[in-house]
DNA sequence: AGCACGCCGACT
DNA sequence: GTCGGCGTGCTC
């Protein structure tokens, strides 16, 4: 007789656990772990899903109560029993649910739905084209003009696109399709990346990238398997070094997995190994579907592919034999999982690389003080590349210190070096990129008499005034109408405050008229391919100017861009965690970069109220060592990460003094002599969708005791469930709650 | 999660 | 007397 443990498809605490099932005979030679299966559950023997975790002989519950699986529905193998570990590993150490663990490592397949993508192409000279559009205005055929002014203009549309923005019906394409103007042509997905014909040639590593890539190497050829950490400043080349190795991997029979933080961000790194590995590399990315994302993964797993490029759940890719993985800009913060388990990519390639005795490279120009902690302490292995790969200088920086600029009666956002610079640069036709370091975008609304700010009635957050004048909250999406009076005092001085990126163009405007300016934040980008087209646009010198918030600093390479401006280069350090000065250091140093590719050398206005903090100073000298010196004195003198090791406790409730009440005594029940306390106190946003926030911190050297005291706060909450909420843990959190 | 069981109030 | 509210407990 043969038993199979099962955890059961419910995402619930009491159902955290595995259940034994009988497996019938009929089935016996085809179960396998891993197998996603259907069961009959509970009283009404409703039908549910599983995933079979353990197949053994033993009964561990009486067999007369044991009902049999149903089906399988999908089949598991030896990767997904890797997978699984993996899962065990994460529910462990992150102290989410089994269940959610498993669902975030074993995608299952939802709907059987092949999206195609289809293109409508233009079949018709410049000429034809007009003669056309002319007989259509003529007999007022409004929607074949429509479609055909749009083709003239674009040439080839997303189909989607052309039926629900342009209303074209299917019958007017057909249509026009018989009649030649135009053909819908078919899954060419790959259309930009014309796989064979560009196959680029492998282009000759320099001695630096040379000397990094054939060390690798020969530690992989020698089994000795580990993790390295590359500094390589932006434009160094750290990306061929990748490609050479994942070769080398490749062609000895084994995969590689890639991370990168954001494919809409990094497109044009993935197109280039798309050129050079062709067909055997695949994508992960937040367009795809569901069903598209799974048959990726199938791919993968027939040994279709060699490599994926993906961001971090690209870490979930099973493939048999991994030998490598790359981790490219390993300081984002999109590496950590803001749901449940709160992973780290990082640690979890770690953790994947063990399993697959694969190799791990980490790499980035402004690596993560916590990655640089291992590099500098033996456990990763360093390599830095602090020369530009093609001869490109680096950019002069100036720090404008605005507090001078107020002093001599500058009130406007932009310093006077700032400014003439500028117009420097409109006047020799060269492009400008004006970054906001500034999460969110318009200003919230104050009243000027009473200093009543107007918030949002389910988050304790102010709403901030978005175009059309609506106010809307960026926690739950709540929306009100704009106020033309202050409903404390009826005061009608009550509007915008702060500088947003909208209010920024507005100024551009202003001061320099003759400029094109383009925009980019979360307004501007809100529909799907708009991060694309914008900065394709400002890549083609559609606009001299590129406002926006931190996305414009990574992407595309903009070879006309001489002048980067920071225009409050301090807002970042106000955050109210720990990790404020790395993350401002990081987006400076980012945005730095991006001045002067082309061969022609950059400028770089750093605008601040604090020309004296370390984090400008620094990033302005482009000086990384110098940074981290600082910043691990600091951490080390306060008992922060990677110095020590924290474990965040979120308790929520929809009652606010549920949620104080249960904090107070869990902390009371957790308090010990070795572990260092901070709170429980109010969460800086301390009500989310009417939801109230209690945030706890522990600080130990000891990871493994922080661990114990997650386990503790887990026995805790299952012997004492707070009413109408909920228990989260985090460790070494990226943002303060 | 979902479903049954169960113990109290207001209806034909 | 019964119908139905949702608090509590259990699911191999």
């Amino acid at each position: 007789m043969l038993f199979a443990d099962i955890i059961v498809n419910i995402s619930h605490e009491n159902l955290d656990k595995t259940f034994q099932y009988k497996v019938p005979s009929a089935l016996e030679g085809t179960v396998s772990v891993g197998d996603y299966v259907e069961i009959p559950f509970g009283k009404g023997d409703r039908i549910i899903n599983g995933y079979i975790l353990n197949l053994t002989e033993e009964a561990a519950y009486d067999p007369a109560k044991q009902k049999e699986i149903r089906a399988i529905i999908k089949e598991g193998d030896p990767v997904e029993s890797k997978l699984l570990k993996l899962a065990d590993w994460m529910h462990r150490t992150y102290g989410s649910t089994m269940i959610t663990a498993l669902k975030t490592v074993l995608p299952v397949k939802k709907k059987v739905r092949a999206l195609e993508k289809r293109t409508i192409v233009l079949k018709l000279t410049e000429e034809e084209a007009a003669e056309k559009l002319q007989l259509f205005k003529k007999k007022h055929q409004t929607a074949r003009e429509r479609i055909l002014q749009a083709l003239i203009e674009e040439k080839e549309l997303d189909y989607r696109l052309v039926t629900t923005k342009l209303n074209i019906s299917a019958a007017t394409l057909r249509l026009l399709a018989e009649q030649g103007v135009l053909s819908i042509e078919q899954e060419r997905v790959y259309r930009n990346m014309k796989l064979d014909a560009e196959r680029t040639v492998k282009p000759e590593l320099n001695t630096e990238q040379r000397e990094i890539a054939d060390q690798i190497l020969s530690d992989i050829q020698r089994d000795h398997a580990q993790t390295y950490l590359i500094r390589g400043i932006t434009g160094s080349g750290k990306t061929e070094i990748y490609m050479e190795i994942i070769e080398a991997v490749v062609a000895s029979g084994r995969a590689a997995i890639v991370l990168i933080p954001e494919i809409a961000l990094t497109y044009q790194t993935v197109l280039r190994f798309i050129k050079r590995f062709g067909d055997r590399v695949s994508t992960l990315h937040s367009k795809l579907s569901e069903g598209e994302r799974y048959d990726q993964f199938e791919r993968a797993r027939k040994g279709e592919i060699d490599v994926m490029i993906g961001p971090r759940s690209a870490l979930f890719t099973p493939f048999g034999n991994l030998g490598l993985i790359v981790i490219d800009e390993e300081h984002e913060p999109t590496y950590k999982s803001d749901t449940m388990p709160k992973y780290h990519a990082r640690d979890v390639a770690i953790e994947l690389a063990k399993m697959h005795h694969a190799s791990l490279i980490l790499g980035s120009a402004t690596p993560s003080v916590s990655s640089y902690y291992e590099a500098v302490h033996g456990n990763y292995k360093l390599f830095t590349l602090d020369k530009r790969a093609k001869e490109a200088k680096l950019p002069d920086v100036t720090i404008a210190d605005l507090r001078e600029e107020l002093k001599a009666g500058n009130r406007s956002i932009f310093s006077r070096k700032l400014r003439e610079q500028i117009e420097e640069r409109l006047d020799k036709d060269e492009q400008v990129m004006l970054f906001l370091n500034r999460r969110g975008y318009a200003g919230f609304i104050t009243c000027r008499s009473c200093g009543h700010v107007i918030k949002c009635p389910h988050c304790d957050v102010s709403l901030s005034e978005h175009k059309g004048g609506r106010l809307v909250c960026h926690y739950c999406g709540y929306e009100r109408a704009s106020v033309t009076e202050c409903p404390e005092c009826h005061s009608k001085l009550i509007g915008g405050m702060r500088a947003g990126t909208q209010q920024i163009e507005e100024q551009i405007k202003k001061c320099f008229p003759q400029a094109r300016v383009l925009r980019m934040d979360a307004d501007t980008t809100r529909s799907k391919d708009s991060y694309e087209q914008i900065l394709s646009a400002f890549a083609n010198r559609e606009a001299d100017i590129l406002v926006g918030t931190q996305m414009i600093v990574k992407g595309h390479d903009f070879p006309y861009v001489t002048l980067v401006g920071i225009l409050a280069a301090d807002l970042s350090l106000y955050a109210n965690d720990y990790r404020a000065s790395e993350r401002t250091f990081q987006l400076l140093t980012q945005a730095a970069g991006r001045a002067g590719r082309g061969g022609i050398k950059g400028d770089v206005v750093i605008q601040t109220y604090n020309p004296e903090n370390y984090s400008i100073i620094h990033a302005a000298a482009q000086d990384y060592e110098g940074f981290y010196r600082e910043e691990i004195s600091y951490r080390e003198l306060m008992s922060y990460p990677p110095c020590a090791h924290m474990l965040a406790i979120l308790v929520e409730s929809m009652q606010e003094d549920t949620a104080s009440d249960y904090a107070l005594h869990l902390a009371a029940y957790l308090k010990n002599d070795i572990i260092n306390m901070i709170g429980p106190a109010e969460a800086t946003v301390k009500k989310i969708s009417d939801v109230y926030r209690q945030v706890l911190y522990i600080k130990s050297g000891d990871l493994g005791e922080l661990r114990r005291i997650k386990d503790q706060a887990e026995q805790y909450t299952d012997a004492h469930p707070i009413a109408k909420g909920r228990v989260t843990f985090d460790f070494d959190p990226l943002y303060g709650y």
